[in-house]
DNA sequence: TTGTATGCGTTATCAT
DNA sequence: ATGATAACGCATACAA
């Protein structure tokens, strides 16, 4: 930049001045300035204005597993409108791991990203005192964390779940097993009290030996399907409340020389592109994955633009899954005369 | 800082000094800088060490297309060797446009990145400028640039095309379609030139109709798949030189009332998780996307650790793509007496 | 309208 | 072994 104002001949003043147009300059100079720049090559050190501003107009991602679609889909979303407004995003992965999700939230707190928005594999102390120190705004998605007061947005995981075991018992399933994930997380708790709200609804007992325990990822629920499926009064329907452990729920049918849904219905958390290319095609709970995004990159925005000043009572928007109905689940028993 | 150093009674460059250990401090200090920081809850400001020392530890992360399987993993393999080291991961999607790629190259840059992971949506004049002007580390990775020096990791992809399109010849098929990327993409020129050569080997001709133009996204998998399909003379296997146009070539086959692999063969480039668990079980060209990404990031740090120093010539390291062959292809014409 | 001078939080170079 | 002080590149308050 020292470069630019001895070529154009002005002060350091007046460069700083037309590049970010905090001040008027006379239209000769302004154009010898912008000539300058271009002559030299000059980039705006962004580090330097950081440190002098007090912001990097970087916001901080942190997702559980960038493997699964759900969350690349929520990252999609979230770039977009980040960039749109000129914010870049440091992405993080916890792997589900808590303890991974310290440390990435360590690096990055220390690079000083304007706020953050996480996905979080579980609580972790310093994620709440982060949250609690109110220094930069952190919105949650997906996942909830009791008691603490930040804004978030996630969806209404127990009346989803409520809404797909309904449906299979309104198929006339009545051993109905679950997919679930690790208790530490809000949305396996939901998932789960909405799988047993629709169970008492249709006066079903719940039976611990059809649960599976997972921990939202394929392999364990592969494990936790192969569990369900050596039972001696195996289900006839199966609701993996993550998209990962249907993965592996369909795979463990498969291993099991079961077919889909001939022998077990299948219904699944989270949509996901191919869910409807291959057989059977998928009953799926579809989130508003793109909406999900926008809308805490809009809380983040907001209270960015506010500049912190009057921090409102913490808000959680809840957004509605969507069951989409496809061939992955039938009538049980099945109708007699109906061939498979 | 200077609370921490003000509480501890020393001076700021003793407080740097026990932090970096970068240069003897006492015990009694190092315990009382060590007491201070916990108590005044300290953290280290990046963003003025790295305008101090140059360098922002973080390296930028440019892919295509972040709902892409193939480079979900990369960037998890990325990511996880980067943390390891103490870098950081900024990512941007271009989603394959190189209008939106230029644009995140900026951001980056200004912020300052120490070295850059790119696969590019297409060659633009900034990035070419970019790696000519070696001011910080650039690799390559999937894609390459031609007559660009600059280091790059990616995979034999006339190799691997031929490899799949060799499989179709030997199971009988003459007719066999292409769905292609953008010329642009040396991986689709690549890929497209060992679909070339596997044909001529047997003596079959190519033929333009067979092969349609996709842009590697879904939505255009399908366009060319049901042009493709809805030709007179029908090609009897397609090789879809990319998963996404592999997801839309399957719905395009399913959609035209057509199946797979009874009516028409298909062999995909790029594994993933759900491959196998549906029907049929895809046969795909698996690349090695941990030891890619891995390897691109071993390359950057060791330019980071010679201090940009001695840069000698570029070099593309290729690395080799595996048929996995599964259910999705079939000898043809159909044997006798085989029931579908 | 333009220029000068100061500080952002570190690290690094000196003395001490 | 320790402390004072000068940069790093920018934005800005203030003076001109």
């Amino acid at each position: 930049m020292v470069d630019v104002a001895k070529l154009a001949e002005v002060s350091l003043a007046t460069v700083s001045a037309v590049i970010n147009d905090s001040a008027p300059v006379s239209a000769d100079r302004k154009k010898r300035v912008l000539d300058a720049i271009r002559r030299v090559g000059y980039q705006t050190n962004a580090i330097a204005r950081s440190l002098k501003t007090g912001s990097t107009k970087t916001i901080g991602l942190m997702i559980a597993d960038i493997t699964n679609p759900f969350f690349t889909a929520v990252i999609h979303s979230i770039q977009e409108v980040a960039y749109h407004h000129g914010y870049g995003v440091m992405l993080c992965c916890s792997d589900e791991d808590p303890e991974k999700e310290r440390l990435h939230l360590r690096l990055m707190s220390d690079r000083m990203v304007d706020a953050l928005i996480i996905a979080t594999a579980g609580e972790t102390p310093p994620l709440r005192a982060l949250i609690d120190s109110r220094r930069k705004p952190v919105v949650l998605i997906d996942r909830l964390l009791d008691g603490v007061a930040t804004d978030a947005v996630v969806i209404d995981n127990v009346a989803a779940a409520r809404d797909a075991v309904r449906y299979l018992v309104s198929l006339g399933h009545r051993r109905i097993g679950l997919i679930t994930g690790k208790s530490t997380l809000s949305t396996a708790r939901e998932r789960y009290q909405g799988y047993c709200q629709a169970l008492a609804e249709a006066g079903i007992a719940i039976e611990n030996a059809l649960v599976g325990a997972a921990r939202f990822g394929s392999a364990d629920g592969y494990g936790a399907a192969m569990g369900l499926l050596s039972l001696a009064e195996r289900p006839t329907a199966i609701f993996a409340s993550n998209n990962l452990s249907g993965i592996g729920l369909m795979r463990g049918i498969k291993d099991s020389g079961l077919r889909c849904p001939a022998d077990i219905s299948v219904a699944c958390f989270d949509d996901f592109e191919w869910a409807d290319v291959f057989e059977p095609r998928l009953t799926t709970l579809v989130q508003p994955t793109r909406a999900i995004g926008a809308q805490a990159m809009a809380i983040v925005l907001e209270h960015l633009q506010d500049g912190g000043a009057q921090r409102s009572a913490a808000r959680v928007v809840r957004m509605r899954a969507q069951l989409r109905i496809r061939d992955s689940c039938v009538m049980w028993p099945p109708p007699p005369g109906l061939s498979t």
